[in-house]
DNA sequence: TCATTAAATTGTT
DNA sequence: AACAATTTAATGA
């Protein structure tokens, strides 16, 4: 075990099942698949790694085969602030990697996770050659930027139900995050971490919306029985509080 | 496959 | 923050 954070990790080839975990392969050509299969790497980063680091120049585009991650920032006086979780079968960075900029997050794992990488020039050529793929990519962009302005707007509620609400809905989104079933692998401290209360609060907050019929607690997970209504919730408390 | 034990997670103060 | 109860995972016969 390091003593500091490392954002190196062993990397290997991906597994036939850890493949089947991408969802944008089976949109390619079978020529355009062949061409990029090979490029897919994988590593194996464990909590207090960094999968990649905000200012480092973009190497991969990068996606989730198992496990959780959190994206965040720190803000001028150094505090960490959570934006999102991403699940399995979520990829992330392409609005950098399109640009060619420098990372503008921290991405750690929550718990051990399987992450899988496309470099940078395979993503390009993909953008250039696919049309598939720049059909996934549109989908993506647009729905990444609704989550981005409902995290926004999350971090001035104070209503705990209405920041697990939303970091709920934003986890179980079926364009995003197409690994997550009907249930989602998360426990009460990942969660609290990722909307920013404490574990109590967290708790309390998943029995309210159980009462509610709008997730079902199971052990080390949620299921989600009506999304909409978790949206719901997160917007009508908004006003609540104001 | 089953029983035992350790570890993880949850519910409560 | 600490504790007890519960669930899961790991181990080995």
């Amino acid at each position: 075990m390091p003593a500091h954070p490392s954002v190196y990790q062993r990397r290997r080839p991906p597994t036939r099942m850890e493949l089947d975990q991408i969802p944008w392969l089976g949109l390619l050509r079978n020529d355009e698949r062949q061409q990029i299969e090979p490029q897919l790497v994988v590593s194996d980063p464990q909590p207090g790694d960094y999968v990649c680091r905000v200012g480092r120049p973009v190497t991969y585009w990068f996606g989730v085969i198992s496990g959780l991650l959190k994206m965040s920032n720190d803000d001028a006086r150094g505090q960490t602030m959570t934006f999102l979780g991403i699940p399995p079968g979520g990829w992330f960075g392409e609005g950098t990697v399109l640009k060619r900029e420098s990372y503008r997050y921290n991405i750690q794992p929550l718990r051990p996770s399987v992450v899988a990488g496309l470099p940078a020039d395979t993503f390009h050529w993909l953008v250039d050659h696919s049309l598939g793929f720049n059909r996934f990519i549109m989908h993506q962009l647009n729905e990444r930027l609704g989550q981005f302005i409902a995290a926004r707007e999350a971090d001035r509620l104070n209503n705990p139900e209405s920041r697990v609400a939303r970091s709920l809905a934003g986890l179980f989104n079926p364009v995003l995050y197409p690994g997550v079933g009907d249930v989602l692998r998360i426990t009460q401290q990942e969660l609290a971490y990722l909307a920013g209360l404490s574990r109590q609060r967290v708790n309390e907050a998943l029995q309210a919306l159980q009462t509610m019929r709008l997730i079902e607690v199971t052990y080390g997970g949620v299921r989600i029985l009506d999304l909409d209504g978790l949206r719901r919730v997160m917007i009508e408390r908004r006003s609540d509080n104001r």
